[in-house]
DNA sequence: ACCTGAACACCGTTCAAGT
DNA sequence: ACCTGAACACCGTTCAAGT
């Protein structure tokens, strides 16, 4: 059974293939990803440098969002941003506490963040204020992955003892769309906020006539 | 030489040495916590279960705080539970990506959740605030606790091209206390958001006269 | 009860050797 | 260039056997 001349490998094909485990899975293991494709393992390593390439090529599938909506008022383009890199998150539950554990590298991430950054910068805030709002943009998204990719315990009902929490949840009735309602509410907090913030940077830059 | 009669072992030394491990190193390894200790590797096995019951007594460590500050008014009782929660995580930020790989089981993280829960319950909060407050802060805690033991590389400034993150991050002069100052001005959001919340429950309580 | 030493079934990674 | 097969240095976990 000679194999083809066609390559069989491809970065890509070694992402998706990880990612698709990730998604079924919760893991993944060099081994199970050549299994899945027929080969052994070390080939793989002609194509990546090891496991945190493999990851941090599972980040780039994952933020490879459609365009930058610029044209928008700063506003709606934040929240555009913030709701676009939580979503690429919530597609892929699984894979967030191995993102989360790896430093960035992936550049088509980093490009991400630096287009929030100007789209602050374009609106006249400060790099105070730039600085503390990509800082709190960042948690709001990280959080709030981690709350969809590992949700807390306690969200869960048993029926152990009646408690503040559990009788909350259990009258609350946002079911499933829990995690999604928090994001949206702290989120426009989150703007109202930077709002704020741009309001006292054009204030004190009128001080300077 | 005889071992001590006195036992050597206990599930609590085991969990101080693989956070001090940790926050030494960045990671922990069964053999490396047993070679400290002097003993064998198997011995561990007979006071923990395995490594997810180390990496559970760690957060137990680490969020083993003073007490419930009681007969605060509501605002400053959420903000010290999450300045609190938040510092445990800062003072062990390599422990970080670990725990939050992890479901919660500790019970005396789940009881702080509860007396969160308690908090805004008795506050007048209704079921549906009090489940997104919880998540809200929940997601502040957590994304913070992240940008702490694994800030973005976007911080760090690289002088391959001129950017607006970077731009900001060199003007800022925000420093090491960039994220300490962006959690803080995001719990006080937060904070102004429920006092929202509460606002519109209480509104909704008196239309039912 | 608490320990030793050895074993098991895995990892990620590397390397000589084939086509 | 791309693959195979085998090896290396590790893991976490378990178990018979000692005291």
């Amino acid at each position: 059974m000679p194999r083809p001349s066609q390559p069989i490998l491809s970065r890509d094909l070694i992402f998706r293939t990880a990612l698709a485990k990730l998604d079924r899975t919760g893991g993944f293991t060099i081994p199970e990803i050549a299994h899945k494709l027929g080969v052994s393992v070390s080939p793989l390593y002609h194509h990546v440098k090891g496991r945190a390439d493999i990851l941090e090529g599972i980040r780039g599938l994952m933020a490879d969002w459609d365009a930058t909506t610029t044209d928008l008022p700063w506003q709606e383009a934040v929240a555009a941003w913030a709701r676009n890199y939580r979503d690429s998150f919530a597609k892929h539950p699984a894979a967030i506490p191995a993102l989360v554990a790896q430093t960035i590298t992936e550049q088509s991430v980093l490009n991400q963040y630096e287009s929030l950054a100007a789209i602050l910068s374009d609106a006249g805030f400060s790099s105070r204020s730039v600085v503390l709002s990509v800082s709190m943009i960042d948690a709001l998204c990280l959080g709030s992955a981690l709350d969809l990719g590992a949700p807390s315990t306690i969200w869960q009902r048993s029926d152990e003892h009646r408690s503040a929490l559990q009788n909350a949840v259990d009258n609350a009735t946002l079911g499933d769309d829990r995690a999604e309602q928090a994001f949206q509410l702290h989120l426009s907090l989150i703007i109202a906020g930077l709002t704020d913030l741009l309001s006292s940077d054009l204030e004190s830059e009128t001080t300077v006539p």
